[in-house]
DNA sequence: ATTAATTTTTAGATAAGACTAAATATATTT
DNA sequence: AAATATATTTAGTCTTATCTAAAAATTAAT
């Protein structure tokens, strides 16, 4: 198994790639991970000789397949303590992330397997973030941002973008939750603003509210 | 907050401390540990320093008022763990120990009372050993074994010493759970073998059976 | 195409926690 | 009470993961 610092770099590496799509540098990697850049290139050579990651001088690293796997068991782990955390102890979205954190360390496939089963096998975390089954496949979320919806358009809402307590609470206040329908009923070019329904409530909403919703068609 | 290995030196020390009700040797510590004595003794000088320990060289050591605090809550979210495995996740009492060491370690207090909350408050854990509360008071268990009761008296099932599947199977198949009322029927002195009544079935138990079961009256 | 700026790597130090081997205390025999 | 055995501590090493400061490579600017 990976130590504690080997997984969390794995995982880092694992999102940078993704949202990137290219090789990691370790300036990159140690500033999300804050720490130093001497420390990353430490951690990357270390991983590159025992094969989690492809790595060339100056040049980043690459998750090989042993190391994507890795990364994507963690992300799994994280995501359905994430569920767990919402769904049956009533955290709100944005409190669960460091717990996850700590839990997604925790070593135990059999643990996981009852977990998902117990949680029904769901396929997104609270901000809409797909969860790996437990052959590390991965659902490829095609979200949009419900700003690029059209009228007459409608999508279910899958994730959201800003986390802050204000925005989760604003949501929530409309009773507008994860898996819920929204249908663009009208748009205005000026200033991206938007009428959505969501059930049988209609809602005025601002761009930067439809810039951080995350829609699936 | 504490080191990982702070804190499993603190609630071995607890154990320890509880078991023989006296100063903690380093030797002892080391073996429960599976370390060194060497270590150990590293450790508990680290801990006297930290004052979570009172320590004399070649006395062993005792819990502070602080240090004990600090194991009784790691002892709270490792019993409360294995609640939530047994009840929740249908694991085997013998299954959890391993996993519920790992998840003692994870921090946040809000994270533990929702769970002790989700749990409905439990009092014992699956071994029928008491559940701190969030205070750090524990009901003391005035456990008996089943040996110990005299013919005609009854109790309640609260804990099991041995832990081996094929025990825990052998209940299991007689539907003897933790909880259940035991009653004891008859009671040979010879052997110490017994007759007892669970619901409204009889069963014939050997003396190292009855030595096992832990009773509540 | 040099020079300057930035990024990345290396070298050397540090702290935590573990180990082995040796030294010192305590406990047990005789 | 001295001798032996056992328990405990100390001294010195090792590994992991981190850091700072300096060196080297790459990229950007003139």
């Amino acid at each position: 198994m990976y130590t504690l610092a080997e997984e969390n770099y794995l995982k880092t590496i694992f999102h940078l790639e993704q949202e990137f799509n290219k090789e990691v540098s370790t300036n990159a990697l140690a500033e999300t991970m804050h720490t130093k850049a001497s420390s990353a290139t430490d951690m990357v050579q270390k991983l590159a000789d025992k094969g989690l990651v492809s790595y060339r001088k100056y040049k980043g690293a690459r998750l090989s397949k042993e190391g994507e796997k890795a990364a994507i068991y963690i992300v799994r782990k994280h995501r359905l303590w994430e569920v767990f955390l919402v769904e049956k102890l009533n955290f709100q979205w944005d409190e669960v992330h460091n717990i996850a954190e700590q839990l997604e360390h925790v070593n135990s496939t059999e643990l996981i397997n009852r977990l998902d089963k117990f949680l029904d096998y769901p396929d997104y975390d609270p901000h809409g973030d797909p969860i790996p089954d437990k052959n590390g496949n991965i659902k490829s979320a095609i979200k949009k941002l419900l700003s690029e919806l059209d009228k007459g358009n409608a999508g279910q809402l899958v994730g959201v973008r800003e986390t802050s307590t204000e925005f989760l609470q604003f949501l929530d206040k409309r009773d507008i939750a994860i898996g819920a329908t929204i249908k663009v009923l009208g748009r205005e070019f000026f200033d991206g603003s938007m009428v959505i329904q969501v059930k049988k409530e209609q809602f005025f909403i601002s761009k930067k509210i439809a810039d951080n919703l995350y829609i699936q068609i």
